[in-house]
RNA sequence: GCGCCUGUAGCUCAACGGGACAGAGCACCUGCCUUCUAAGCAGGUGGUUGGGCGUUCGAGUCGCCCCAGGCGCGCCA
């Protein structure tokens, strides 16, 4: 299909130059692989373009039209039935029932060759949830998981080298204050009644985690460290983030550490590198870096004037890291609160001599959720949120994934528990992995009605699928690897997502209206072939947005 | 106040470097299981794409101005 599109743009390109050496056009027309689309109304043809309308010429575009085609008649393209000229200067083709073939044919002979390679083959790193080891992982973190695992495998289907990273936030206030409300919550079972602390965090798991430290320990914590806490609670929970993390589907290729980072004197390098680039200076006993010749509204602290980093610091440091490991592009995805950031994150690597444009931020909006029609707020710190287990538990992951996986991240998300666990029956998600099922239930039925059946695909036997179904299908076969292509150049999964919903949803209606197995052998074996391509396809695609394709149902 | 995101059918959302008549799912109405899974299919109701001006042969898409919601603008992360 990409050759098709290719062999048309390469033919309409040299027509137009010949067109123009004539006289007819002003200038050549570059024509694009974009320039060609599937019309929606079917009937026109299997592909279009109108890119004649915008050609430099003063004729009426149809009579343009109209030369183009004749001139590409003369050529005598093989895929090609018929061309035809309407809509005031569109081409619409129509291809031969050999080249949709050819389409399956690629399914069925080379399923793992149908994404084209991007034309660089990079070193990608994604870098997602990132949530601090604090408390359970949030919906928030649950739209990024399995937003940042689709795209990777996205990623890596379009030939890319790609690690998934998750940054542990392991050390700081933050972590600080965690581990003190662990020690408050052992000493509370202990029989000391100290309050937390203020800002601690509340959450009812920490308590939990308390319970198990005592039947453990006993007495000996009361003599315990600030850094025992520290490192148990987050340790703890970041065991519970990770196995949150692999019931969803989603495993990191690397925890890069915070503290470890900090550890091996990376910020102070960091810090000396901005130094000596003149980027820095000293106020009121701070660091500042400055960012407002990068457009920030004011300049920003590196180091607060008690000594300590703010989070700016180690994150320049840990992206630093990233770019001297020879990461190619980089995609962030990070949570709208930290949007103020980007400039000043920006402002920095620019100063390190890192190339910004490597580095791909994109904001993952927020889910607001809803239990029967009123607004839940979260709040880790407050003990008040929806952990993602809850929303897995009640919907399964599939739904969950695929209800993230079907918004593009810009998109304000709300969503209503009560509504969706009505809804989840008729989740369209069951639209995609009822068609799996259904394609198994057709080779399990192929093994009663025709067992051992020959389904090598040989001579024309594929040309005898004329049904408009069976055209269409196979014709939007073909459009998998740029459907996948386009997800991965533009970052955005919900484009295969759509893909793959628009094309089971002509199966169904195959399936509603033609028998597979029926009388005729060959035609039935035929028709198997396409349900089989089909399957590859279906299969393939669900894979790379992490959701089950399963048999039954 | 400034910056970014969002505004599309009753609800939740699509629409691929502008392209032909803006599409799905849910909800609602009418049909279809003695053929392979009815978690399906066919048909119907439902839209001034928040509003306005502009660019273009052509605008949901690009530009400007309003309106509404969300989030940022910490020596928090």
């Amino acid at each position: 299909m990409t050759d098709i599109v290719e062999a048309l743009r390469t033919a309409l390109e040299e027509i137009a130059a010949e067109l123009h050496r004539e006289g007819e056009l002003e200038r050549p027309l570059p024509v694009g692989e974009n320039d060609f689309v599937i019309p929606r109304e079917r009937q026109r043809g299997d592909l279009a373009t109108p890119v004649l309308l915008k050609a430099p010429s003063r004729r009426p575009r149809p009579e343009l039209a109209v030369l183009f085609g004749e001139r590409l008649r003369a050529r005598a393209l093989p895929f090609l039935q018929s061309i035809s000229v309407a809509g005031g200067g569109y081409l619409n083709f129509l291809l031969t029932p050999s080249a949709l073939a050819d389409n399956l044919r690629q399914c069925l002979n080379n399923p793992d060759q149908l994404v084209p390679p991007a034309e660089t083959r990079l070193k990608v790193r994604v870098e997602f949830v990132s949530a601090n080891p604090t408390g359970p992982l949030t919906i928030a973190h649950g739209r990024q998981a399995a937003f940042g695992e689709a795209l990777a495998r996205i990623l890596s289907a379009c030939g890319h080298e790609v690690k998934r990273e998750y940054y542990l936030n392991d050390e700081g206030r933050q972590i600080d204050l965690l581990g003190e409300s662990l020690r408050v919550r052992v000493l509370n079972l202990l029989g000391d009644a100290r309050p937390l602390p203020e800002d601690g965090y509340q959450g009812e798991y920490l308590v939990d985690l308390a319970r198990g430290l005592v039947a453990e320990r006993g007495e000996s914590l009361k003599l315990e460290t600030g850094e025992f806490f520290r490192d148990r609670a987050s340790s703890e929970i970041l065991q519970e983030i990770r196995s949150d993390l692999a019931s969803f589907g989603v495993i990191f290729d690397s925890y890069r550490s915070q503290k470890e980072i900090t550890a091996r004197g990376e910020v102070g390098e960091t810090l000396e590198r901005l130094k000596k680039a003149g980027l820095v200076y000293e106020s009121e006993g701070a660091l500042f870096l400055k960012t407002m010749p990068y457009g920030d509204d004011k300049d920003r602290v590196l180091v607060k004037s008690d000594g300590s980093y703010t989070y700016l610091a180690p994150d320049l440091a840990y992206h630093r890291l990233k770019y001297a490991e020879g990461d190619q592009l980089m995609v962030n995805l990070w949570g709208p609160d930290h949007f103020g950031y980007i400039t000043r994150l920006q402002a920095g690597l620019a100063g390190l001599g890192c190339d910004p444009q490597k580095l791909k931020i994109i904001i993952v909006q927020l889910t607001t959720l809803y239990r029967d029609g009123e607004k839940v707020k979260m709040s880790t710190r407050q003990g008040e949120f929806l952990p993602l287990s809850l929303l897995t538990r009640e919907l399964g992951a599939d739904v969950t994934k695929f209800f993230f996986l079907s918004r593009k991240a810009s998109s304000h998300l709300d969503f209503d528990l009560e509504q969706a666990k009505k809804n989840s029956a008729e989740n369209p998600v069951f639209y995609l992995q009822y068609a799996s099922a259904r394609i198994a239930s057709l080779f399990r039925h192929q093994e009663e009605k025709m067992p051992g059946a020959d389904l090598s695909e040989t001579g024309d036997l594929l040309e005898r699928l004329g049904e408009p179904e069976e055209r269409e299908l196979m014709l939007r076969l073909g459009q998998y690897g740029s459907a996948v292509a386009m997800a991965g150049r533009n970052l955005e999964p919900q484009l295969l997502l759509a893909y793959l919903m628009n094309l089971v949803k002509i199966f169904h209606q195959y399936y509603q209206r033609c028998q597979i197995i029926g009388i005729d052998p060959d035609l039935s074996r035929a028709r198997l072939l396409l349900v089989r391509g089909l399957e590859k396809v279906l299969k393939q695609g669900l894979h790379l947005l992490n959701i089950r394709a399963p048999e039954r149902m």
